[in-house]
DNA sequence: CTTAGTATTTAAAATAATTAATAAATAACG
DNA sequence: CGTTATTTATTAATTATTTTAAATACTAAG
């Protein structure tokens, strides 16, 4: 019956809905834009969006922002997302500590928060960013109706149609997804999305991609992740597991690997492996200015091991450049599979710069075919921590504005 | 100045070219449709279908199959395809021969010719492709004009944006690549595709993986290639080279690969490889029903291989399983990398069914995390060699319509 | 400082597309 | 076998959008 009642004048319906996405999209991504750029872009007449705009300007999503300036001519009005009555809370989670961040539409930060609430398997862990996210609301000093959604983005297998993180499943509340739980107790929209996509959909959107067709961002840390853009998009794969990259094969006789299987490349390329492998270096006896730390050596860590690089060490440079070497290889699959334009490498590790890439790049050369590295480029990312947040913010505007 | 005469009434004409398209894409993939159809489908009303479907009848592209049965109330008028006036040449070519077939606007071959033509790089293939191109003009019988393109597909990495085949250099006249200049000579749009990609599109739109998103198809044949279905979408990548999952390195003290690198994939599964470790087996005194043809050891070929394995014989079986497994190894790093709905088996190695799916499936069991196998299904291509036909015409299709 | 030139905005007219209404076709039912 | 209910096709009326034209706003040149 009420869908009847929906479906009258759904084409009417439908076409505005289009339009006004379609403006809410332009925006985002030129910031700023004239009705005449917005009708061309959209295929549509300067009139109608003059509609469609002045009723986004009521409903608060845009506002104008004066006139160009420069040409001849009478100066157009400039439109952008409302930069106040807007604000999103992205949750920055990771398995050392969480951050949070507010921003408007226009991706300011207006309140930022960091924690030292780890993540963890344990449903105490849900609990806890709850109460943070509770927190940041008050906190905020910002009205409760100024919120119109909250993006999480974790590390793990996150899948794509429920939400639920299937390598933590106990942050998931019994059969409900951490995202819907929470969802429920904030009375605000949630999306969950996977830290490595969250970073390369940040570095798209509005860093060293920004453009670019398909891009693949390679996110070195406590794992490996690979976030990929293809036609312009996040790609999830069916469930929204794709680009799980830390998990292939690369040593059949290598270690045993968390995930249950033999030389994942996980274990030889992730931090974690690679500060098992600097202390069996040291305590083997391995020369080193490392080897100061011999007795307190579990508090040494990856920061040490990049300075000391820096430093000329040549114990330090070694085990990166095997890294480099063994993610290169990782990489040149990935390349001869999606053919990308642009490769970024992001994550802890690209505080060691050329350490790191240049034995990456050397091994693309070494295993990629040569058609294929012709027109790639690979880069260190610019945008750092920052494009996790506003790969967050892209994804969470991105739900929210393909809903409206 | 022509440009502005274009540009004028240009958002009607791009909104009229939008539901053309549309009206033919739809039809093409439905077979027939209604009016009624064809307006949800589109975002559209009935009044403006009838319309755009009486241009179209009249511009010979669409036409009346009577009425739809079963329902209650007046029975619809069915449109389809106009399955006369218009074709489609397509031209299989590879490294053994080269098929050509003359197809309708829906699909039903009209013509059909098998030549001795095998791919090779040097230019004289190019004057004998053009040559056959040509005599299939002639002897289909159809008038030169009821031809709208020319379709070909053929083994190598094609630069998407040129249509240059870049590992069969040769082939392309000078700067000109193969398929503008048997455009020039012919008159005719033409339109270059990669066989693997033409195959997984072809299973897509009218075989195992109709309406699935993320499709993978593995070719096995004279080399390992990946067709790539993303979103519904064959998937090109940056310049063409997706899915190269030949040569990605398996095996880093393999053998040397014609590409210069050590232990592609290729090295092992495809099946000249897979015929090179046949015949060494044999002259090593492998036991094995294959003995009989030691002395005309040339001559055997990967069919009797898989007979004998039919008949029980444990070297042929041995070997195919081999194959299998190193196939369902590279085949998990594109599941993880691409985390598919379905995995189509395609190529020669097909007639050996469960000899090489077995391996294939216990491979990826083994290699491939839990969460990605949990609803994937891999199946044996059943189009078999007319999924590539199917998949050109698709592709051909597809251009023209875009073009219109 | 005025005027010519350029470009945007607003308003009005023309066009196109949608919805509503009516006519036509068909199966089910009495 | 005719009537009714149901569905589609066609036409008319209404609504929406685009196009055209006029008005406004601004720059730059004389």
């Amino acid at each position: 019956m009420e869908d009847e009642i929906v479906s009258k004048k759904s084409v009417v319906d439908y076409k505005k809905s289009q339009y006004r996405r379609g403006v809410l999209a332009e925006l985002y991504q030129s910031g700023l834009s004239t009705l005449a750029q917005l009708a061309k872009g959209l295929h549509s007449s300067v009139p109608s969006m003059t509609n469609i705009v002045e009723e986004l300007v009521e409903e608060k999503w845009i506002s104008t922002f004066g006139t160009a300036v420069g040409n001849h001519g009478r100066r157009p009005v400039l439109f952008g997302l409302n930069p106040q009555n807007k604000y999103i809370i992205a949750l920055d989670v990771s398995t050392h500590d969480t951050k949070a961040v507010v921003m408007n539409l226009q991706r300011d930060v207006v309140y930022r928060k960091e924690v030292d609430l780890r993540l963890e398997d344990t449903s105490q862990f849900a609990d806890n960013l709850l109460t943070l996210t509770e927190n940041v609301l008050t906190e905020s000093g910002l009205k409760p109706s100024d919120f119109i959604a909250l993006g999480i983005s974790m590390p793990g297998l996150i899948h794509f149609q429920s939400g639920m993180n299937l390598t933590y499943r106990r942050i998931n509340h019994s059969d409900d997804s951490l995202g819907s739980w929470i969802s429920e107790k904030t009375n605000l929209p949630v999306f969950v999305v996977n830290d490595t996509k969250a970073t390369v959909l940040g570095e798209h959107r509005f860093g060293l991609a920004r453009g670019k067709k398909h891009v693949l961002a390679i996110n070195i840390d406590w794992g490996v992740g690979l976030g990929i853009i293809l036609n312009g998009d996040i790609f999830q794969g069916a469930s929204g597991f794709a680009g799980e990259l830390g998990h292939i094969q690369v040593d059949p006789e290598g270690e045993l690997c968390h995930c249950g299987k033999v030389g994942c490349l996980d274990t030889i390329t992730s931090a974690t492996s690679l500060m098992r492998r600097v202390r069996r270096g040291l305590k083997e006896g391995r020369a080193s200015k490392l080897s100061a730390y011999l007795e307190k050596i579990d508090q040494i860590d990856i920061e040490n091991v990049i300075e000391a690089a820096r430093q000329g060490d040549s114990f330090a440079i070694d085990i990166l450049y095997e890294v480099g070497t063994e993610l290169g290889k990782g990489l040149s699959i990935a390349v001869h599979l999606f053919n990308p334009e642009i490769v970024i490498v992001d994550g802890i590790v690209v505080k060691a710069g050329a350490f790191i890439t240049n034995p990456i790049g050397q091994a693309i050369n070494k295993y990629c075919l040569s058609d294929f590295r012709s027109d790639l480029s690979i880069e260190i990312s610019q945008l750092g921590e920052k494009a996790k947040w506003i790969g967050i913010h892209a994804y969470v505007l991105d739900q929210v504005i393909s809903s409206l």
